[in-house]
DNA sequence: GCCGTTTTCGGCCCGACTGTTTTCAGTCG
């Protein structure tokens, strides 16, 4: 069982406890000892096997998870989990997904309605009983209603792009309403998340009422949650969630922070706040003995009054950034306009939809200077992907345009070569010496068990051909899980033989994760950005790329595709 | 369940909003 696969249990077991009514700080610890397992960049089986170590010393980890852990690795099961699982009956759970339940009302209905479906939910609500329950009422009862169709709908988190193309159009609308002074984007949109729950919008206005008047009359307003002072919910279009608070001017900085989050992020400087005597919350830093204000009116306030440097908001995660803003270590993050070439791209040849030419052109008009064209090997048929002899033709096509280009942009004749479901490559290696570039990439057998499929890609990096790994993970967000692959095998091999490792910034993959990058950089791989573009607008995507970059904490030290095109050959 | 230059017990971030209440519990972020 890999870290991901101990969260995801200390998760389950945190929610069933709530239903138990347990003790909600036994259940934040397991839901912390599950983030601490998730985010490490490590796997926690090395941790265990390594004797001069232990599990507790992970900050958020005792005794008692550290033994379910090592159960956990040993048998793959937690009795515990088993248990409960039993107690607690599914609809429980589906319960209290819906939108304004939560455990304590899904286990009332429940237990006193026996309801066994959202089905039979529906109909309680409907037929009134849900409404006689202490505590419910008919405002209850509509809400519950309403919240079953949008769970209905499948309200799922939206990529980061998708995001990103909704706040501005919100934003432009917003525009328009006088009474607005500032503005930003707060939550986990502005901390650059691979996908967006929701979106946060914060606001000074001269006249609250009017800024939440105008965002009501956003024309893609479906309806709206709730209205307070200082407040409004809305949803978009079926099912999407914007928020927007009104706050001071002198308290902007503050609510910013706080709007922006991690959830953990907040909860450590706010602790640090209250070891210093201070009281953070959205309205400003407080002396706690006489309630005075120290900071509030930015963020970087914020953050210096409880002795810390401003941390850019992508690192907002209680991961590692407080040990490096402490020490004064923060890295200077990678930035879009770093970049200076893109070394994974397809054209007309296999599946993307333009030529060399017109890849080329559009990649000098983004800036760049040197490229890789890289379309599919013979295995991926259905993109009528590249045999010897076609590849061979192509990279003669390459050699006649490259002229055309001198001195603007190096054109490299690559390959995004299949590693077979067999094990070795798709392409013969005399071919591949050929080769200027040799992207490689799995997109078969990705079901295959984790010791096969580490084993593949593994064999991948051994290649001397190889250069670069590309989506190592294969994951698509929402719609595929990554591949059962062993990452910390794969990037110890990785950085064994000198192996790139690919950041995909097509905004429905963004792999590697944060998590991973982070490993790498720790290993000293040197990550490749790449847009992975079927057309000259797929350039584009660079951007949501960099932001999951940052996510990890790169900088462009740790981005080969940064370098001048002479610094980039010495890594080859 | 975790944690500790106010330690091994007694805390654990902080506030808005809603609906149901008449002082508050539940939910959310």
């Amino acid at each position: 069982m890999d870290n991901s696969g101990i969260a995801a249990v200390f998760e389950e077991l945190a929610e069933l406890l709530e239903f138990k009514g347990e003790n909600p700080f036994r259940i934040r610890a397991y839901k912390q000892g599950a983030k601490a397992i998730r985010d490490l960049d490590e796997s926690v089986a090395e941790i265990v096997a390594d004797p001069d170590r232990k599990l507790s010393d992970l900050s958020g980890i005792g005794k008692t998870l550290a033994d379910k852990t090592k159960v956990l690795l040993e048998t793959g099961e937690l009795p515990q989990l088993e248990k409960l699982r039993g107690e607690i009956p599914e609809v429980m759970i589906q319960i209290s997904r819906i939108p304004g339940l939560g455990a304590k009302k899904a286990a009332t209905l429940q237990k006193e309605l026996e309801i066994g479906s959202l089905d039979d939910l529906r109909k309680a609500c409907e037929d009134g009983s849900v409404a006689k329950l202490k505590g419910f009422g008919k405002k209850t009862a509509d809400s519950i209603l309403d919240g079953l169709s949008i769970a209905e709908q499948a309200a799922e988190r939206i990529y980061w792009s998708a995001g990103d193309d909704l706040a501005r159009s919100i934003g432009e609308h917003m525009q328009g309403c006088d009474s607005i002074e500032k503005m930003e984007w707060a939550g986990s949109y502005r901390r650059g998340r691979d996908t967006i729950g929701d979106l946060d919008l914060l606001v000074v206005a001269k006249d609250r009422d009017a800024a939440m008047d105008h965002l009501e009359s956003y024309p893609e307003r479906s309806q709206t949650i709730g209205r307070g002072d200082t407040k409004i919910s809305i949803r978009v279009g079926k099912a999407f969630q914007v928020d927007m608070r009104c706050v001071d001017a002198n308290q902007f900085g503050s609510a910013l922070q706080y709007f922006t989050g991690s959830q953990a992020h907040n909860i450590r400087t706010r602790r640090i706040a209250k070891e210093q005597g201070l009281k953070i919350s959205e309205y400003g830093v407080f002396n706690i003995d006489d309630e005075s204000q120290v900071a509030g009116e930015t963020e970087q306030d914020v953050y210096a009054a409880i002795g810390l440097p401003w941390i850019p908001p992508e690192l907002r995660e209680d991961r590692m950034e407080f040990k490096l803003a402490e020490k004064g270590q923060l890295p200077e993050l990678i930035e879009t306009p770093d970049v200076r070439g893109d070394l994974h791209m397809h054209t007309t040849a296999t599946d993307g939809q333009n030529t060399i030419r017109e890849m080329a052109d559009a990649a000098i008009e983004r800036g760049l200077k040197y490229i890789a064209i890289t379309d599919h090997s013979q295995r991926v048929t259905m993109a009528m992907g590249l045999d010897p002899e076609r590849l061979r033709e192509q990279w003669k096509q390459i050699d006649e345009v490259r002229p055309e280009y001198e001195g603007k942009l190096v054109i490299l004749k690559g390959i995004e070569c299949d590693i077979l479901e067999s094990g070795g490559m798709d392409l013969p290696d005399d071919v591949l010496a050929e080769a200027d570039w040799v992207l490689a990439s799995v997109h078969y057998g990705q079901r295959q068990s984790r010791e096969q499929i580490t084993d593949r890609i593994i064999g991948a990096i051994k290649n001397e051909h190889v250069d670069c790994i590309a989506h190592p993970t294969g994951r698509l967000l929402n719609r595929r899980p990554p591949y059962e692959v062993d990452m910390d095998a794969v990037l110890q091999a990785a950085a064994e033989s000198g192996t790139m490792m690919e950041l995909n910034a097509n905004p429905a993959r963004l792999d590697l994760n944060e998590i991973h990058l982070a490993a790498a950089k720790k290993l000293g791989i040197p990550i490749v950005i790449s847009t992975d573009a079927h057309q000259t607008a797929g350039l584009d995507v660079m951007r949501y790329g960099i932001k999951q970059a940052r996510r990890g904490g790169l900088t462009k030290v740790d981005v080969a595709n940064t370098k001048t095109w002479k610094q980039f050959q010495k890594l080859l």
